[in-house]
DNA sequence: TCGGATTACGTGCACCGTAATGATC
DNA sequence: GATCATTACGGTGCACGTAATCCGA
């Protein structure tokens, strides 16, 4: 029977060009990796070395074996990682979002829809690498912007936000009943953590602006609180807690401050995500 | 480290059904099946089976598995076919024929410019299954008609075989010079041995004619010797021996009844074969 | 003489089979 | 109780490492 370590032998001594060298590389004494070399090439009954000259060398019938163990030992590879992955979707349930807010809604609400799952997401800037990352299985489900383009997906939209402006009550805009982007041209922001499409949003819209961005919530309150520098907030954002009490919330009207998010899969996990389309609310 | 004989279990369990039948099959106790697979699971680091049930079953992962582990022993089966099918070829050369002539001119050449090969010839009735032999790789060369349609060929006409009639002095045609297929329509004939394309030849040509095909080449002189039965010659046969005597040899002047032989490989075996190539006879 | 492969030899682990136990119908 | 898988328990083969030998440069 030809076993795995034969496979490994003749693939290694191959790549490194000498028995010594492979067995050092394979962690076995030079004997064992020997013996396992002539125990092969009886299990093959043919010849795959040259031992005419004084360093033994692989045959052309050697390298030829060396290559199919290669393809053997990606399979063996392949069956590995197929069953890790296969096993690992079946306990968690991965998803990305361009935006936090998503998040902190859909968490209780993929608890009670997935039970027994562990739920991981990730944040993204934009809607793009999250629908590559659908495509390619690497994800479960996201959060975008829009319902990506083409058939083959399942999507609903669950949450519109809509962002705004934190400025203190002494800065000249502080009395408007709304602002645009782009009446802030110029300022300097503080940002709470990661904001997804948010920040490449506003670096877009808002000319020469520039953004302080911070490790931690912690980091940004504690500069918002002895500053008079802005930043930025939301009308969902009142779930995480409340914001600086020194600070006007001006919402800003241009079209692209207001977001929709859709929940979206690939149709054809459709099926098995039923019951979390079902509890989405509407937006 | 999975060794081969875990993937064997797993994917003999999925064929069979149960671990007592999948034991059965591998020539192995259950226990030993059954602690094998617990190593399986043990190197994947996932359970593979469901043991719920009363009957220990492949779970969903477990299926994967299989069916992982089949491709990972069909690329182990191809490793050892392709090594020994290099070894074969590296030992003897193959070639076919569609007549038997040629081989008994090639024989000693084939002997001297191939030293060390083992030379296995075989005979077919027409051009087209050897050259799809050719293109599949089963044979390394071949005697044909004419060369095959299309590029990526080597070829090169080496032999011209005439055929013949042997009537006994008391036939009718006996006096001819020569005589035409049709001529002799609705006798019978005694055959030695395989005649390659010769056969199908003479079935098409001459109008309902009767075959006797021999075994022996004795058993085709014994009858010959004792009836008036016609049979074949050809201008070259006489390298095998003296024909009966109670004959009388009349050629066939039909243009098909005179064959060029052409000895042909594929372009990208044409390297190895110079040898034989430049050893070939002019017609 | 030295680097590298093979042979010799004793050891230990890992897999095996038989037998007993457990679990489910 | 029947059937099938698992656990328990010795036994053994096989691959291992160390050490000795061989073989070309």
């Amino acid at each position: 029977m030809i076993e795995t370590y034969l496979l490994r032998g003749i693939a290694e001594i191959d790549r490194c060009g000498s028995f010594t060298a492979a067995a050092k590389a394979l962690h076995v004494s030079q004997p064992a990796l020997s013996r396992a070399m002539q125990k092969l090439e009886g299990e093959l009954g043919a010849a795959l070395f040259d031992r005419t000259a004084g360093r033994t060398v692989l045959a052309p019938l050697g390298r030829l074996a060396a290559e199919h163990a290669r393809l053997v030992l990606s399979a063996l590879d392949g069956l590995s990682a197929a069953v890790r992955e296969a096993d690992r979707a079946a306990r968690v349930f991965r998803y990305g979002s361009v935006a936090p807010m998503p998040v902190w809604v859909l968490a209780p609400l993929l608890a009670r829809a997935l039970p027994g799952k562990t739920v991981e997401s990730r944040l993204a800037d934009a809607d793009a690498p999250l629908v590559a990352a659908l495509e390619e299985g690497t994800l479960d489900a996201a959060v975008l912007l829009r319902p990506p383009a083409g058939g083959g997906w399942q999507s609903k939209a669950f949450l519109r936000e809509r962002l705004g402006v934190l400025l203190s009550p002494v800065h000249p805009l502080a009395r408007r009943k709304t602002l645009r982007f782009a009446d802030l041209a110029g300022e300097t922001f503080v940002l709470f953590g990661d904001s997804g499409f948010w920040i490449p949003l506003c670096r877009r819209k808002i000319p020469r602006a520039e953004f302080l961005a911070q490790g931690t919530t912690e980091a940004a309150r504690h500069i918002v609180a002895n500053s008079d520098l802005p930043g930025f907030y939301s009308d969902q954002a009142a779930r995480l807690g409340p914001y600086p009490g020194n600070r006007v919330k001006i919402p800003f009207r241009d079209p692209e401050a207001t977001a929709t998010y859709h929940f979206v899969c690939r149709a054809d996990r459709a099926g098995t995500l039923a019951q979390v389309f079902d509890a989405l609310p509407s937006p």
